[in-house]
DNA sequence: GCGTTTCGACGAAACGCTTCGACTGTCGCA
DNA sequence: TGCGACAGTCGAAGCGTTTCGTCGAAACGC
């Protein structure tokens, strides 16, 4: 492969000139330009990523910290890594992918003393994120999907809890909803301090209280079959419960079938709305769920240009105390055939 | 960060004895190991990644080149993609992801130039695809998941189709059905070359010929709505049709949908396979859906396994002819409540 | 007791780039 | 006319490793 070395020869220039040609930092005449230009052309000259990282102490490589996924089709997850790898690209960056369990703290030390990335996104935030501690030991700069438990100083992008379940319950209750169920993920991932978890069951107990809805809660694990023990119990329980918002991908499936097999029908007599999914999703069921669409693309995207800016600005921005990224997105509803008007019953 | 010198420094040797206690090219008595390795720990110091890149033209990165990614669900992508990461991660490699168009010839090679990466595993290998031609006129290693038109020389690791569509059929006939359709890839999927959709078609027709079935084929886009209309017309024009086989996610729920909304029941007068599949989306349909399982972490762990051995022994191995990567693995099946005995009927 | 290995360690030269200091002209302005 | 400023270029010193040649001392064979 060409060097620096080869281009600066045949354009009859040193080689520093080449480096100021492409980094722009010091002035370079229009003809030498022009000449050191041709001569990358005819060799194909492409800089060595690892020498320009290690003479500019800048990599331009982000890593993706993410814990092994084991939660449902994460059609999001792929949504969002897809999304984070393309604007890296965009911005002249690599994305590297970094497996960590969820508690690596170690791991993820060693990983950053490799020196190898310039900072780092971390997905799957927990509320009491060892990674997101040690992090903040070091001084690699770094921006969250998700949020911890008090995020105030950090830089995140997350799903906007709140306004999304609030957005759900505006639509049931619109619809005439007043007595709703929540079908949530697995307790373990509440005890584990599971974002979305956490928040969506605080934000829909909260808002159903001062909203004086009646309200049954479930956790159930990440399978169809799980979500239908999960309804058949709750709907026993609560029989006279007429919508059920749901945040469990897999396990609304189980849901929906559970509520038809026991003789109800959707809409008609249970309205049934999947949060935190997708439309892609909603649209395997049938009638079609209605859902609220996780913003994975927007994430993924928010994450990578707000570490660069991070990246970029580091010293002016610290200096001047720069406005961290302080983003929420609430998920977008999508109505399907899931959701109707409450029964007109006793 | 600490850096070599450090290390050095305090255990009272020269720099070049550090880099041999931790490469161990050459021998280093056990007593000053020791305090090499004392060193490092209290220092907590890792090797500068970029450095040792530089240094040993080996940067222990992988690139995954993967076109954005739009083919339905793709839980089967990221299960790749995260055991793509997880294998390079235990072998002490990088991973990074290389988002770019289907036909990014001179995208790749650019990449490629960077030198960043020792080798590359290409996903969505098409018949003819020209970042494989251009990885083959380079010299960086290279193993494909997929296959081009012909593989031979190339190192790859892909679905057994023609195992899994055996399979399939086997499954089916065993149950004693005689008129099977194909509900596969969009049109446009088939004339762009992809593999899956190519190869599942000649093996469905040659598997059918050979065992005199009655069949036919048609092509949907991947939504479910298509799917519909494309078993709406299908069962119109073959009413005795008693399976389908399906190579379609998103379809395959529409197809369903539309048999039961048609009046008939599965499996008891259709029977519904879905291949390249998983018993996760199998397990979202209800009934639950009989389903062919793509392998997709095994071709992650193989991709860069294959990938690694090729870069470790390259020299040695190019000179022995050493045997490529020919991997082929077929779709594991789980059956569900779709398929059934063939109606015993005229 | 004198060459000859062998073992363990060292110093210095890469690797391919960025960046800093310095040098040469040119131009504008007092 | 003289002088500072500035555009444009160069050479050389890093960046943190690996790797090659070398060298002293201990071990060996005869």
């Amino acid at each position: 492969m060409a060097t620096m070395q080869d281009v600066a020869r045949l354009a009859g220039v040193s080689v520093s000139t080449v480096s100021y040609v492409l980094t722009g930092v010091r002035p370079v005449s229009e003809a030498t330009r022009r000449r050191v230009q041709t001569a990358m052309e005819t060799l194909g000259y492409q800089r060595n990523a690892l020498a320009r990282g290690l003479a500019s102490r800048r990599s331009h490589m982000l890593a993706l910290l993410f814990p092994a996924i084991e939660r449902g089709l994460s059609g999001t997850a792929l949504e969002f890594v897809t999304s984070a790898a393309e604007t890296a690209r965009r911005h002249g960056n690599h994305l590297v992918l970094w497996p960590t369990a969820a508690d690596g703290e170690a791991e993820t030390r060693d990983l950053l003393r490799q020196g190898l990335v310039d900072g780092v996104v971390v997905m799957e935030v927990k509320l009491h994120d060892v990674r997101v501690a040690e992090l903040q030991r070091g001084d690699t700069p770094f921006t969250l999907i998700g949020r911890t438990a008090d995020p105030d100083g950090l830089p995140y992008a997350d799903i906007d809890f709140d306004a999304t379940v609030r957005a759900a319950l505006d639509h049931l209750t619109g619809l005439g909803h007043r007595h709703i169920g929540l079908l949530s993920h697995s307790r373990a991932s509440l005890r584990a301090g599971y974002g979305p978890t956490v928040r969506v069951l605080a934000a829909f107990e909260r808002e159903a209280r001062e909203r004086g809805l009646l309200t049954a809660v479930r956790h159930c694990d990440e399978t169809a079959d799980a979500g239908r023990a999960a309804v058949a119990d709750l709907l026993g329980e609560r029989p006279d419960l007429t919508a059920l918002v749901t945040l469990n991908d897999n396990a609304t499936f189980g849901a929906v079938a559970q509520i038809v097999d026991g003789g109800r029908r959707i809409p008609g007599d249970v309205s049934v709305l999947s949060i935190v999914s997708s439309p892609q999703v909603g649209a395997l069921s049938h009638p079609r769920l209605t859902t609220m669409a996780a913003p994975g693309d927007r994430l993924g995207r928010l994450g990578v240009e707000s570490l660069l800016a991070q990246i970029e600005g580091s010293a002016a921005a610290v200096a001047a105390g720069a406005s961290t990224l302080h983003e929420l997105i609430p998920c977008r509803l999508d109505v399907g055939a899931t959701t109707g008007p409450a029964p007109t019953t006793s």
